[in-house]
DNA sequence: GCGTGTATTTCGGCA
DNA sequence: TGCCGAAGTACACGC
C-alpha cells in the first residue's frame, strides 16, 4: 500500500464523466492496483477512485502541464472496461509505502438474516395463535422469508426488511401473487415486517392490502434464547 | 488528516456488531474526527469506519490487553447514536500528520438528473407535437420524471434511467396505475427511456404497452443549449 | 458467470 | 430536518 499526499487535480471517465479541482488530497494505492482519492471530510466514500482490477501508468507531464505545475500524471486505467482515472499531481507533501499483508476479514453480526430468525422463534408477534411453518419458503421466483399460519389456519407470507422501502413491498406483492395460485395455500395474507417502515411503503402495501408491522429490534433480542451463541 | 498504519483489532457495535481479527491495516483519521480502517484490497469500503459526527479517544490499554500486546486503545463515539468502534493498535508502523483545508469538491456530468434536463427541453424526440407538462411530476408514491402530452392530448409519463432495468419499469408501471384512476389525466401512455435498455425489461415493458426509447446522450448534449454551464 | 437482494450503504434533492 | 430515489453503488449468496 502506498500512501501520497499531495496536491492534484483529477478527471475520471467511464459510467459517468468527473472532474476534480486542484487541492491537497490523500491517494492511496493499493496492492491490488486500485486507487483511491480521499479528502479530509464526507464520509468513507472516496472523491474518486478506481476499482481493481486496473492498472496504473505514471508518466512525466508535458510542456502545457508543466508550466500548469503539474509534476506527474498518473493514468489509472480499468482492465475490462474503458473507466479510466487520469490524476495529475502537483506538489508532493508525502509519500510511504507498506507491506500490509492479506486482510482476514470483518465478522458481522445482526443484519436482516438475524431479525428473520429472532421472527421466526417470536412469531407470536404477529398474534397470538400464530405459527411457523417454515423460513425461506421456496418458490419459483425466490425464497418467502418466512410463511406461517394464523389463529384461524390462513396462511400468512412475511417480507422482513431492516427498513422497509418500497421494493419491499413489490417484492412481497410478487410471492403473494404466486402463493395464492396455490390451492393447498390460498388465500394468503401479507405482513411487511421491518424496524422502520418508510410512509410510501405502508401507504403501497395498505393499497395492497398488505399488513405492516415494525420491529423492535432490541426487544426481540432480550427475549432471545439464541442470542448467547453470538460471539 | 491523521494516517496511521497499524497491526490492530477492532470491534464495532451500532446497528450491528463486528469483529476484526489482529492484522496489519491502514488507519485514516479526518479532519472532521471520522475514521476509516482500510486493508490493502477490497474495494474503496473500508473494513470498518465510524462517520462523522463522532470524537475519538485514546488511552493506555489495561494490563490485560498489555499481555497481549496492545500499545494504545482508540474508542470512537458516535456523537447522535450509540454507534462505538474501539480499535486495539499494536505495533505502529507508520504515523503522519497532514493538513489538507477544505476539498472543493466533485463535479459530476451525465447522471440521470442530465438526461431528465435535456428530455425535458427536447420532448419533440418523443415524436413531433409532444408537448412538456412537467418535471417530477407528483403522485401520492413519488414524483414521475416527466409527465407529457402528445400530439393529440393524450397524457404521457415518462421514466427516465440511465440503465434500464427492470425495476424502473416496475415503477413505471406503479405511477401508470395511480395516474389513470385520475380522471383528467386518463387514459395515461407509458415511456421508458433511458441510455441503454435490458432485454428483460424491454420484454416486460413491450408486455405492458410501455414504449422503450433509447437515449443518445451525446446527440442530447449536442444540441443541448445549457451545455455550456457544465464545467 | 450472472442474477438477486442486502447494506453500519452514502449522497443529493426537495419538501 | 426528514424523506425518497440514485449510485461509477459494492458485496455476498444463489443458480
Amino acid at each position: 500500500m502506498r500512501l501520497v499526499v499531495a496536491r492534484c487535480s483529477a478527471h475520471y471517465t467511464g459510467r459517468l464523466s468527473a472532474h476534480l479541482p486542484l487541492a491537497t488530497r490523500l491517494l492511496v494505492v493499493k496492492a491490488d492496483g486500485s486507487v483511491l482519492l480521499h479528502s479530509d471530510g464526507g464520509s468513507y466514500k472516496p472523491l474518486n477512485w478506481m476499482s481493481p482490477p486496473c492498472s496504473m501508468a505514471v508518466s512525466v507531464p508535458d510542456e502545457d502541464a508543466v508550466a500548469r505545475g503539474v509534476t506527474q500524471v498518473w493514468a489509472v486505467q480499468h482492465a475490462k472496461s474503458d473507466d479510466r482515472l487520469e490524476i495529475e499531481l502537483h506538489e508532493v507533501v508525502h509519500d510511504s509505502s507498506h507491506s500490509l499483508g492479506i486482510d482476514p476479514g470483518l465478522i458481522k453480526d445482526g443484519v436482516e438474516a438475524h431479525l428473520q430468525a429472532m421472527l421466526a422463534e417470536q412469531i407470536e408477534l404477529l398474534g397470538t395463535g400464530h405459527t411457523l411453518v417454515r423460513r425461506e419458503y421456496p418458490t419459483a421466483i425466490g425464497p418467502v422469508d418466512i410463511l406461517a399460519r394464523d389463529s384461524t389456519g390462513g396462511t400468512v407470507a412475511i417480507e422482513i426488511k431492516r427498513r422497509g422501502d418500497i421494493d419491499g413491498v413489490e417484492q412481497l406483492t410478487r410471492y403473494l401473487e404466486l402463493l395464492n395460485r396455490d390451492p393447498h395455500l390460498a388465500p394468503v395474507r401479507g405482513v411487511y415486517a421491518a424496524q422502520e417502515i418508510k410512509p410510501q411503503a405502508r401507504v403501497l402495501a395498505t393499497d395492497r392490502g398488505i399488513t405492516c408491522v415494525l420491529l423492535d429490534y432490541a426487544a426481540m433480542k432480550g427475549t432471545d434464547d439464541v442470542d448467547s451463541r453470538l460471539f
